[in-house]
RNA sequence: GCGGAAGUGGCGUAAUUGGUAGCCGCACCAGACUUAGGAUCUGGCGCCGCGAGGCGUGGGGGUUCGAGUCCCUUCUUCCGCACCA
């Protein structure tokens, strides 16, 4: 019987679907384990060979903890909203709802003929009425809630109410917009429902504010800072250009600490940690008031560095900051113009590949410092960021490079303020050392002048300790149409929650998916499209993250119509124990969802602060993409070998028709008709391909589908190809070539069933001490193997395994029934047919339990020792492991063929490890 | 510039705690079989050398009886951030 994996693989699909063998409930007698995929969006192109990368490896570790007795939760679906398939309607006219049905139908495919154990039942889509209803409804609840510091959770609105309506603002610690004002109760029962509605927005969790945005033109929407990568934009590669727009945004900022210190308390790589922690970028430092010399008006500062204000020489604001008009004399006026005109045109590209020239202008005013009451100059530099801190420092050249070369550049002065510092040729940030030239901190160090400081600004009400976050407010509203639409509608310009009742508010039919001619979002085209048939909804839609920002709770509860997810559903489930995905969304979803989370925990929906308790990236697979020599002008291709002795040029070539590198000539002459009559330059009768590793794309003919792999060697060789491949987190190229070794390894463990006629045929012998030692060593590496993550080494050890039985001709249930267990998750179609054979009517192997680990199987009684000298192995020594390393150093010493290589000389020392390695110094 | 990850045969990789470097595959070489194949089986395969032997985990140095593994230094590649006061 031969291993017949198409046969095979549809059999136990099918059987699977049928009798829902992966459906699981809650169940309170089993411990729960939840392991998450990353969903993906489904693109027009279907998954390439290094989409399922990450999700064999999590099916492998689900289908584990299901044979260790665990009640795995292992869901899919699709994130399903996003700009390709509106793009797509946009040049074709078709709704993107059909495209993206299309697309997911044909990704639920592939994925089912790689044969994971996902529960389907609870498969869901982002684009789904019935889930972004809870999207919608979740926003909703970030309307009415509002971040109080003083209990440091999020609470809802009518507690701030209260709060107003009693004691106005006084007492009130809320995270809130900038130009938020104060009042009095008094004040505050006074205002008109309009008035009060328009305060509380500069509170709401999720808002609505006039703000400098990222806006795309050629894409016609805004994005937020992790879709933008060096002013352009993160899909399509747009230019992006700063503007000021009235937008929906989500107060993020108001979790920067806990989401800073939730980073210690999870199980994630440390890149990502770090990429989080550099994103929300938090730094204590001071706020430091500078009067001016000639108006009311103060500039205030924030500086990480108090200790360096005797060394300030002059300030700097940033060209946009609001004074610089009222501050600049007549006479510095034109010059002032001139350079903030100057940097407006400058792009936010421009402007960074721009760090090394110094350029700015002086307004004319002085400050002064509130410490040593100097008066200096006030400047204007665009190093100088207005949406970081107050958009105003104070330069201390000798400490600060920027400051230092700005210095050097316009003739302003450096003053050293600590006796190790060493400014000659750069700015020197040391804290070591006492201070000079530093009035009443003269003589201190670092630690004792600090404290000085800020005990002194505080006293004196010019300045006080503050810390502060590079975390902007989430922008949450794109001017697109295939996004949740807000469930927002405007009365007297101002935005109202539509009535729960009314959820969802779903997306509107248009005429064309493309922005109306007065600019305004597609979704003003909906003719008719009111609340209550009065009031104007809001015409944009909600973000890419919004859906994927709390998936992993519908999967919980996927049919769930009276509320997001059950009580029951969390209370069981709780969290993702494990995550497994791209790190490429390090900044992004990763960062919204947890602060989702953190909302939905403060107002009492879940009970988890964090919701992945242990993340895991997968590496990208790379393409590796085949070239041909194509002589200049001719059709005649020259081998890889040759190539330098004509004039070529390389072409790529289809990585599907060449193997291990040679070109299949008559594939080549029918790929396309121009190559119908090609010639070819051959070295050794073949036509050897050139290779580079790129990015998999279709523009580069490296594109293997997993449907042809599966169709040429089956699912289960595909899966454990992937994971041979080398260890999970790395990044590397899909080679096809060495995936005859896998498939091999497969039909050689089939033939272990076999005998020499081809029946099967397995026997209830009781098995040898050594296969026993081969099946118990298999047991304990794949189970050391799934616990670290490490599949690609399992894979090895299962050859070995059966390289191991095959030579002992094993055929044994006792060793290939628990065999048979542990190879399941790694590939479980070969598995299930050999489990049938053994146990026919009994069920499907990931019913089976793991094998138990019996370490005596493993003990030896002797070893060969390696006898080396001055750290060099020179021969081997059979020993009993039963005795002590005295008795061994005795025998070593004796033995002749040890005694060659010590050429009559005495060993000054000799060091013997027990069971491992005897060394022996001369 | 700052932060992170990684450098091991022709290639992908392995090496639990400092203890035999190169497991397992691919490719390659030789042989067997043969219904000539992108099939199967057997054997070989780090480098130099006929050999004894020597060298060898990016380079240099150190600790140690012993280093791919620990420490210092340096180079290279990839990723992230980048005027953040």
């Amino acid at each position: 019987m031969e291993y017949k994996f198409r046969e095979i693989e549809q059999k136990w699909q099918k059987y699977w679907a049928e009798n829902h063998t992966y459906k699981v409930d809650i169940n309170l007698n089993k411990p729960k384990y939840y392991v998450l995929d990353m969903f993906p969006y489904p693109s027009g192109a279907g998954l390439h060979v290094g989409h399922p990368l990450g999700y064999i490896a999590s099916d492998i570790f689900s289908r584990f903890k299901r044979l260790k007795g665990f009640n795995v939760l292992h869901p899919m679906g699709y994130d399903a909203f996003g700009l390709p398939a509106e793009q797509y309607a946009i040049q074709t006219g078709q709704h993107p709802a059909i495209t993206t049905d299309q697309n997911t139908k044909r990704y639920r495919e592939q994925l089912d003929r790689i044969g994971f154990a996902y529960d389907w039942s609870r498969e869901l889509r982002t684009c789904d009425a019935d889930y972004y209803k809870w999207t919608q409804w979740i926003f909703m609840q970030l309307f009415d809630a509002w971040y109080n510091f003083e209990t440091d959770k999020a609470e809802p609105i009518n507690v701030l109410v209260a709060k107003f309506e009693n004691n106005g603002t006084n007492g009130v610690k809320a995270a809130c917009d900038e130009d938020t004002r104060s009042f009095t109760a008094a004040e505050w029962n006074a205002m008109s429902e309009d008035e009060q509605q328009k305060e509380l927005l500069k509170y709401r969790l999720t808002y609505l504010s006039e703000s400098v945005v990222n806006w795309c033109p050629a894409l016609g929407t805004v994005l937020a800072n992790d879709e933008v990568i060096g002013g352009f934009s993160e899909r399509g590669g747009h230019p992006v250009e700063q503007k000021k727009m009235s937008q929906w945004s989500m107060r993020i900022s108001a979790y920067a600490e806990r989401l800073l210190q939730g980073l210690d308390n999870i199980d994630w790589p440390e890149p990502i940690r770090e990429m989080q922690r550099n994103w929300i970028g938090k730094s204590v430092g001071a706020l430091l008031k500078f009067n001016l010399e000639k108006f009311e008006d103060k500039i205030e500062v924030f500086t990480t560095r108090l200790d360096t204000v005797f060394g300030v020489t002059f300030l700097v604001l940033a060209p946009e900051h609001e004074l610089v008009d009222k501050l600049t004399t007549p006479e510095h006026k034109a010059e002032i113009e001139a350079y903030i005109n100057k940097t407006k045109q400058k792009s936010e590209r421009d402007r960074m590949a721009d760090v090394k020239t110094v350029s700015g202008a002086f307004t004319g005013a002085f400050a002064i410092n509130p410490l040593s009451g100097e008066k200096v100059p006030v400047w204007i530099a665009d190093y100088v960021l207005a949406g970081y801190g107050t958009g105003a420092v104070m330069a201390v050249p000798s400490g600060d490079e920027r400051d230092y070369r700005f210095a050097q550049h316009f003739n302003l002065p450096i003053v050293q303020i600590l006796d190790s510092q060493v400014i000659d040729e750069t700015a020197d940030a040391t804290k070591e050392g006492k201070y000079v030239n530093s009035g009443l901190i003269d003589g201190m160090d670092y630690a004792e002048a600090m404290k000085t400081l800020v005990h002194k600004i505080e006293a004196e009400g010019t300045g006080k300790a503050k810390t502060n976050y590079r975390m902007r407010d989430a922008i949450f509203a794109r001017q697109r149409y295939w996004g949740e639409p807000v469930p927002v509608y405007f009365k007297n310009g101002l935005p109202y929650l539509i009535d729960e009742s009314d959820l969802p508010l779903i997306l509107p039919e248009i005429d064309k998916y493309l922005p109306t001619e007065t600019g305004e979002p597609p979704l003003a085209r909906a003719a008719g499209w009111k609340y209550k048939g009065e009031f104007e909804y809001e015409h944009s839609t909600m973000p890419g993250w919004a859906g994927s920002s709390w998936y992993w709770y519908r999967y919980m509860d996927a049919k769930n119509d009276s509320s997001f997810v059950s009580k029951e559903a969390t209370d069981y489930w709780k969290d993702v124990d494990l995550y497994i995905g791209g790190s490429e969304h390090a900044t992004g979803h990763l960062l919204y969802s947890r602060f989702w989370n953190k909302v939905l925990k403060d107002l009492g929906y879940v009970q988890e602060e964090e919701p992945f308790k242990k993340l895991i990236n997968q590496g990208m697979i790379q393409g590796r993409s085949n070239f041909v020599y194509r002589i200049i002008g001719t059709n005649k291709f020259v081998s890889y070998g040759l190539r330098k002795d004509y004039d070529t040029q390389p072409l790529h070539v289809d990585v599907n028709i060449v193997h291990n590198d040679v070109l299949d000539l008559e594939k080549f002459k029918k790929s396309i008709p121009d190559y119908a009559n090609a010639e070819f330059v051959l070295e050794d009768g073949k036509y050897i391909c050139g290779h580079e590793v790129e990015k998999m794309s279709k523009s580069k003919y490296n594109v293997v589908s997993p449907d042809d792999i599966i169709e040429q060697y089956g699912a289960d060789t595909l899966r454990m190809y992937e994971m041979f491949l080398g260890p999970l987190e790395q990044s590397k190229p899909w080679n096809t070539n060495g995936i005859s070794g896998v498939y091999n390894f497969l039909r050689k463990f089939w033939n272990l069933f076999l005998d020499e006629k081809g029946e099967v045929s397995v026997t209830n012998e009781e098995p040898s001490k050594a296969e026993l030692k081969a099946l118990h060593k298999i047991i304990q590496k794949v189970e050391e193997d799934v616990t670290r993550f490490s599949f690609n080494t399992s894979v090895s050890s299962y050859m070995i395994c059966v390289n191991e039985l095959t030579a002992l001709k094993c055929n044994k249930r006792a060793i290939l029934e628990p065999l048979v267990i542990t190879i399941c998750p790694y590939a479980p179609h070969i598995a299930e047919e050999l489990w049938s054979i053994l146990n026919p009517g009994k069920g499907s192997v990931i019913d089976a339990v793991y094998p138990e680990f019996k370490p005596e199987h493993l003990v030896e009684d002797a070893f060969d020792y390696p006898i080396s000298i001055n750290g060099k192995v020179k021969t081997k020594l059979n020993v009993s492991l039963a005795l002590e390393p005295a008795d061994v150093e005795k025998l070593v010493l004796e033995s002749s063929d040890v005694k060659k290589y010590l050429d009559g000389k005495t060993p000054k020392k000799v060091i013997v490890v027990k069971g491992r390695i005897v060394n022996m110094v001369i």
